[in-house]
DNA sequence: TGCCGTAGTTCAAGATATATGAACTATGGA
DNA sequence: TCCATAGTTCATATATCTTGAACTACGGCA
């Protein structure tokens, strides 16, 4: 198993902080982890919404987040540690963290059902609707 | 043809606009366009950094821009004109789009080299060379 | 009206990325 | 040493992205 990769913040780009948080599992995971003010292991963020995320798709997750500077992992026995890295982002691009943040709660709180499953865009049921009419 | 889709403001997620500004040209594109006061052309974007994009790529990539909810596009004789959706993004997520243009513009003054084409992580580079040593 | 040029859209196919079960690695404890 | 736990890596199926080629829509001109 290679060490795990951390960029520096200085390589750290916008393009790969809104991919990362881009995906709503992604997402939920991170916004979880910056609510919390210590680490948290992988699995105590394996739930997302209804339903539980394969391992192997978490780790994927935890290595996007971890490779877009969002996140730092570190081994503390068995099990991983993973902390957001708010501050150092927060200094290179000032504002943006928080606003993205504040926008996912802006979101889930006018969401009337949290199991509409919304991937990316919400609009490939209206776009269906608007076809057939 | 199918008349273009437009989401209801409702229907605009935190996500798709991720995503939508995640891919650079697009970020681009969208931060030339809330820099004008008026509506442009699709070809009048067509350039990003240094590289001309092709059309079928362009025409795509607009389309993610106005199903992700940010911009409008409304055909005017032979052309489209395209303006951003700023002020209706503004009330549903507050400060989000600002937030998103600072950084693009923070890591457009602090990049080195703009023809260093850099998609989505910086790291791709640095995790080689990691590997190596 | 028919024909042409311009501006974009749609299609198709190859390249790239994502999701996940199965196999593997690392650590700690008995 | 053996086992359990927590993650990672691999392989493969699926989905998304990129872009040249073909197509559509509109306006102007004869």
């Amino acid at each position: 198993m290679r060490p795990l990769f951390h960029p520096s913040i200085d390589d750290v780009t916008v393009e790969g902080i809104l991919h990362a948080l881009s995906d709503p599992v992604r997402a939920s995971i991170y916004a979880r982890l910056a609510g919390l003010d210590c680490a948290a292991t992988c699995t105590a963020l394996q739930q997302a919404g209804d339903r539980t995320i394969p391992k192997s798709s978490l780790s994927q997750h935890f290595r996007v987040l971890r490779e877009a500077g969002l996140v730092r992992s570190e081994r503390a026995g068995v099990e991983m540690h993973n902390t957001t890295r708010c501050a150092e982002i927060e200094q290179r691009f000032p504002g943006l963290i928080p606003a993205i943040l504040s926008a996912h709660r802006v979101q889930a709180a006018g969401a009337p059902s949290p199991r509409s499953r919304v991937r990316r865009t919400a609009t490939s049921a209206a776009k269906k609707k608007a076809k057939g009419s």
